[in-house]
Parts: structure tokens; sequence; C-alpha cells
DNA sequence: ATCAGTCTTTACGTAAACGTAACCTTCGCT
DNA sequence: AGCGAAGGTTACGTTTACGTAAAGACTGAT
């Protein structure tokens, strides 16, 4: 019983499917050890994967998801790299806030709706 | 100088082409009044449009849209309806809280990276 | 009248994100 | 040795959300 994660493991544990997990590959969001054909799954990769499964939840494409992923990746010892990467950061940021604002908004909206339902309903209720 | 507001005026207050207009038409996401072939956009449809912008804005499919617009279109007489109605509004609501809670998770991640750089950024600084 | 500009319908094209199918290898059993 | 399960590659199919092009209609201005 090895302790090493193979393609079905880490599929299942994220629920999704082998074929999307090798898609992700073929896009250079993953790139798994090989022992032999076989993939190997590291530490490393299930965060990667984990990063990559809450980009989309936030509506993000896998080409968006990907240079997000190589912030991590760059190696931050040039100054004009570090200045570049402060700037893509707070663009991402902005994006999200304004979002989140978005969703605020929405939010609130529903629960408008929802009361007026549940008062509707109340009212059916009482009149039955 | 009519007030009438024609598809290009509709397409350019939201920075959307007119192929886009038409196509959420065919979609069932709007409905404009016809004066002949043409098409008028009352007050209404802008509030529909901006709805979409902002499902869009969220990640949300047209057909997502689609019924979520529906949602406001319907007559709130039935019981079932509304009880299916208010079914549906908590469903969204608790997705669009979990993208909230992703977006926090993102913004402290970008925050710490951010604040990583500038550090980074800092030292260099001084020492050039 | 005509001519540019704006509108219409119809329809084929496209990029993204996988699904699905076909076919081959390899490993652990019995 | 043979068999099934799991993993691999290759490649075509599918849906969504439009882009883009073709070809005709209408409308105001010159």
């Amino acid at each position: 019983m090895s302790e090493t994660l193979g393609i079905a493991d880490l599929a299942r544990e994220f629920d999704v499917t082998t074929r999307t997990v090798r898609f992700y590959e073929d896009k250079g969001l993953l790139a798994p050890a090989r022992e032999g054909q076989r993939r190997i799954y590291s530490a490393r990769d299930r965060v990667r994967l984990r990063l990559i499964m809450r980009g989309k939840r936030l509506g993000l494409s896998l080409d968006e998801i990907a240079s997000l992923l190589h912030l991590y990746d760059v190696d931050p010892s040039e100054v004009t790299q570090l200045t570049h990467f402060v700037g893509v950061i707070r663009d991402r940021k902005s994006v999200l806030q304004g979002q989140k604002r978005d969703i605020e908004v929405s939010l609130a909206e529903m629960d408008r709706l929802e009361a007026q339902c549940v008062k509707l309903l109340s009212e059916k209720q009482t009149t039955s």
C-alpha cells in the first residue's frame, strides 16, 4: 500500500473526472511527476488543484487561472518583475472587490424577494 | 429627435455589441417592442440588461440568468409556485455566499502576497 | 433619386472546457 | 496464461456565447 497519489484518487478527492485532470495538465496548470508512464501527484499538485477549483467557482477562465498560478511560481528576485507582480495583484484585487460588491447587491435583492414571498405565503396560510 | 431607444443606443450604453443584444433576445432574456421591424427598448429592458450584466459578472450562464429573470416575472399568486420560488432563491443565495467566501479567501491571499512583495521591494531599495 | 448609415434576418465560424469513444499497456490476481 | 481494473494516448464531438459575413430593407439628408 504505497502512499503515492494516482490520478483517480485526486479526481475523486476534488470530484472531477480524470479527463479533467489530464486536461488541466495539457493546459499547463498541473505538472505531476511520472513513475514510468503513470502520473504521481504531490501535495503541491493538490494545492494547485484547490486553487484551480476556487478560480473556477469565481468564474475565471483556465487561462486566467494559469496566469494566477504562475504568480506563485515566479522567483521574486528582480525588482521589475516584483513591481509588475504587485500591479497584477492589485488589478486582481480590484476585480475581486467589484465581484464582492455585486454579490452583496444580489444577496440583498434575494433577501428582499425572499421576505416578500414568505410574507405572501404566511398570508395565504392564515386565510386558508 | 425621438426618445425611442434603438439597439445601437442600448448596446453602447452597456458596452456590448448589437449582436449580443439580439442574441439575448433569441435566448428569451429580452423582449423589446417593435416599431415595424425595428426594436425599441423600454426602461424595463434596460433594467433587465443591467441584471443580465450583473449575472455575467457573477459567472452565471445565460440559462441561469434567464431563470433568475423569470423569477421577477412570475405572478406570485400560486402557493406551490411561491414555495418553489423561495427554494430557488435560497439555493442561489447559498451559492453566492460560497462565492463570497472564496473571494474573501482569495483577497486575503493576495494581501499576503502583496505585502511580501512590498517588503522585498523596500529591502532592495535600502540596499541600492 | 440616391446614397450613406442604421437596421433587419440568416447562417456559418470559433474558442473554451471538457465528454466520449477507440484502442493500447500494465499490474495484480487466480 | 489469462482476465479485469486502472491508466495511458489520440482524436473527434458538444455546448456556450457570441463573432463575422452576406444580403436585403428603411430612413434622413443632399
